[in-house]
Order: C-alpha cells, then sequence, then structure tokens
DNA sequence: ATGGTCGGCTCCCGA
C-alpha cells in the first residue's frame, strides 16, 4: 500500500493557512510535517485540517518564532517534542505510526539558520546550528527494534556541490560551508539515514526545495538551495515508489520561500 | 555590486 510523507517549511502557517489547504486538496500525502509555523499552540488551525481529512494533529509552537506540526490521515502515537542545545525552541518533533502493521518513527525537524557570518567564535546562532547537527548525531534510525524510521524537515544545509545553484559561490555562504555540510553527513552516517530524494534524483542533477524571496525573478534565475531533505532507515530504501518537489508551489500567490516534497513508499 | 524580501503581538529581529 502506497504510504506519501511530506515536508514544507510553510514561514507562518496562519498567513498561509490557504496554500497548506490546497497542496493537501491536490496531493493529499498521508501525512504532512511542517516548520516554522510561527504559531503558538492554543492558536493552531487544527480544524481546517480535520475537516479535510486530516484528524490528527500534533503540534510544538512557540510565538512568533520556530514551530513544528505533523498532520496526519493516520493516527499516531507517542508524541515527543526534543530540545537540543538546551534552548527552548520549539524545531522539533516525533510521533509513531503504524502503516499496514509495519511500526514507523517519523520526525519532523526544523535546525537553526546560523545568521550570515558562518564563524562560530563571533555569531552565536551559527554556533548553535554546529552544536544542533552534532546532537543530531543520536537521533538515529534504528533506535527503536522492529521499527522503519523517517526523518524530515528543513535541515537548514544543502550537502552536495548539486543542491546549490553554484557550489564554488556557496562555500562561505551559510548553508553551504565545508563545516555544515560535514557535519550534516556525519549525522547521516551516524544514523544510518538514506538521503531518500538522492536516492531518486542522481547526485549530476541539480535540485532545490528554497528560493530566496530576494532574488527579483526567483523562476529566471534560478539560484536555489536544498535545504529540505527527507531521510530513511536503510529498509526503505527499496520501497521507494516516486517522490516529489513541487516547484510549482513556489509560484503561487503569497508563497513561502520552500516548496512541498514528498516521498511515496510501498508499506 | 555585499544589495535584495519576507513574517511577526514589528519600528527590530530572524530568516
Amino acid at each position: 500500500m502506497p504510504f506519501t510523507v511530506a515536508t514544507w517549511n510553510i514561514n507562518s502557517v496562519r498567513l498561509r493557512l490557504d496554500l497548506v489547504q490546497r497542496y493537501l486538496g491536490e496531493h493529499a500525502p498521508d501525512v504532512l510535517c511542517l516548520q516554522e509555523t510561527k504559531c503558538p499552540d492554543e492558536l493552531f488551525p487544527r480544524e481546517a485540517f480535520e475537516a479535510l481529512g486530516y484528524g490528527h494533529v500534533a503540534i510544538h509552537g512557540q510565538k512568533g518564532y520556530h514551530g513544528v506540526a505533523v498532520i496526519s490521515k493516520l493516527p499516531f502515537g507517542d508524541v515527543v517534542r526534543q530540545t537540543f542545545c538546551g534552548i527552548e525552541h520549539a524545531r522539533h518533533l516525533s510521533v509513531r505510526l503504524e502503516v499496514n502493521g509495519r511500526p514507523l518513527r517519523l520526525h519532523n525537524f526544523y535546525v537553526p539558520a546560523g545568521g550570515d557570518e558562518p564563524d562560530p567564535a563571533i555569531n552565536d546562532k551559527f554556533k548553535h546550528k554546529l552544536d544542533f547537527i552534532e546532537e543530531m548525531r543520536r537521533v538515529t534510525s534504528f533506535a527503536e527494534p522492529e521499527t522503519s524510521a523517517i526523518l524530515v524537515g528543513d535541515l537548514n544545509i544543502a550537502p552536495y556541490e548539486t543542491d546549490v545553484w553554484s557550489h564554488k559561490q556557496l562555500l562561505k555562504i551559510v548553508s553551504h560551508t565545508p563545516v555544515e555540510t560535514e557535519g550534516l553527513l556525519v549525522a547521516m552516517q551516524d544514523g544510518a539515514w538514506a538521503d531518500l530524494i538522492r536516492a531518486r534524483v542522481p547526485m549530476e542533477e541539480k535540485v532545490y526545495t528554497w528560493w530566496s524571496y530576494r532574488a527579483k525573478d526567483w523562476l529566471a534565475a534560478d539560484k536555489g538551495r536544498r535545504l529540505d531533505h527527507i531521510w530513511g532507515s536503510g529498509d526503505l530504501v527499496p520501497r521507494l515508489l516516486g517522490h516529489s518537489i513541487l516547484k510549482d508551489a513556489r509560484g503561487w500567490d503569497r508563497p513561502s520561500d520552500h516548496v512541498p516534497l514528498s516521498v511515496t513508499l510501498d508499506l
């Protein structure tokens, strides 16, 4: 049975509720993970998703900043909201669900962006980002026995050369510096995660999920980066049926600067 | 050429 999990940095779930509704209506993933909801839990538009058949919603929000949510057609349990680096930011949420009898742990992450200056000695936000991905190494795909695992989210790092529009021009730009890309790949290796999008897209092919608001013509310039990711435990790789990166959504009215992406698995 | 544009209990900060 095909199971589709999607992830989208929505940059305010209340402002862009119509876009989320459109995405769910047109693409109907089984589970959608949101980041940057920027919404206190008591104001989260839960009912709007329930009305669309997404009766199971978990949120980890805070006022004004960050915030993650899991919106699901399928029931889930064992909701965990982890904090990282001892900092009380709403950047993680995980749930346990069962798809056709197969237990599945799903992690939803919003990794700190890291500011502009890629030097942890002078930029606390960059230090926080490096510490955060260091701590992510302990989030593994094999943590629970007999349980498959998926990790999605805005990881704010484009690890490979073909994950950015210009590798050379971005080497000193936060999101593509070697200390970040190497750190993220170590976290992926330590957790025995497989990059499910790169399992579908040849490494030679450029893939982006984010285009800056600042470009005057984002589509013509096409200076994107692959900041959003879907990782899975190794057992899921042979079960991959398809993937989608909805670049069109960047051109929707009042868009997020990130687009939704998903994988479909045969579970 | 070091800009530019978003969103949020907004006149700055984080992205």
